[in-house]
DNA sequence: AGCCAGGGTCTGC
DNA sequence: GCAGACCATGGC
């Protein structure tokens, strides 16, 4: 159990609601660890958070201060400064749109680790959001460090490059294991290098990161958007498809132009909780 | 038992 | 290019 003591930081959280954020299937670096406290990893580093009145509650699994350089990741992490509230009033513009919005209200698009989003999303085809999140956390827990208090953070290329699908079993990550593993040796080669990437236009990284095995179309626009802060980017998948075909059958609405990703995100929330017994 | 899960690969046309 | 089988695993 996660005891927040006064090494803890806050931050301003502009009206997130973390639990919907954490679970829309955007991250699978996240479990409840009870009293509205989540534990959750981003490449190395390792946190519990809770949600306040006042704002977010950070603070380091090892329970050891948070430096300056972790609050600033995770502000990023969390899009603290992104504007992202102003987005949201634009879209509300827009009727369909808005109600889409209105369905989660308080989700955020996070600024994940590239890494950690390439393996996630390869883990996330033909699967379901319980297993995947299992799936990754027995990647943390089998080839992860100590990131503090015990948690362990996601595992560098490096370390999962050495390995051979076999060694992946404990994962049961079933046929995706020999993807993980071409995924880390192309990153660790630097044959995938996200600087690289970083500098492509959307079209050039979505070919460069489909040369990666088992990763396709989808899972390459889940990593540009969720990965690599492309927000113009939209995966779709079948609830996208279908949701956009009911909604949106002339694309997205122009209040969503240059962060149709965002748009995206309020849109699979709402087609989910239509087809899991709403409407 | 059979179907589905935020897909992708491989093969055959 | 494009359809169709196949891919491990687990929940329902």
């Amino acid at each position: 159990m996660a005891v927040f003591t006064k090494s803890a930081a806050v931050l301003d959280s502009a009206g997130i609601d973390l639990e919907a954020t954490l679970f829309c299937g955007q991250t699978f670096s996240w479990r409840a660890v009870g009293g509205g406290v989540f534990c959750g990893t981003a490449g190395p580093r390792a946190v519990y958070a809770r949600a306040e009145d006042n704002g977010l509650v950070l603070e380091n699994c090892s329970h050891a201060p948070l430096t300056g350089e972790d609050l600033a990741f995770w502000r990023g992490y969390f899009a603290v400064d992104g504007g992202q509230q102003a987005l949201l009033e634009r879209f509300c513009e827009d009727e369909t749109l808005g109600a889409c919005v209105r369905s989660a209200p308080g989700v955020r698009l996070l600024n994940q680790p590239f890494f950690d989003t390439l393996l996630s999303f390869i883990i996330s085809q033909n699967n379901n959001i319980p297993r995947i999140t299992g799936i990754v956390e027995r990647l943390r827990e089998t080839f992860g460090e100590d990131a503090g208090g015990g948690v362990r953070a996601f595992p560098t290329a490096q370390r999962l490059a050495a390995c051979t699908p076999e060694d992946l079993a404990p994962l049961r990550a079933g046929f995706r294991a020999r993807y993980l593993v071409d995924a880390a040796r192309q990153v660790a080669k630097g044959r995938v290098d996200e600087a690289k990437l970083a500098a492509m236009e959307d079209g050039e990284a979505r070919g460069a990161l489909m040369q990666i095995t088992g990763v396709g179309p989808k899972v390459a626009d889940c990593v540009l958007l969720y990965g690599l802060g492309r927000h113009g980017v939209v995966p779709m998948d079948v609830w996208m498809k279908r949701a956009m075909a009911q909604a949106f059958p002339g694309g997205m609405p122009k209040e969503a132009t240059g962060y149709e990703g965002l748009a995206q995100l309020y849109v699979f929330c709402w087609v989910r909780a239509a087809g899991r017994g709403g409407q």
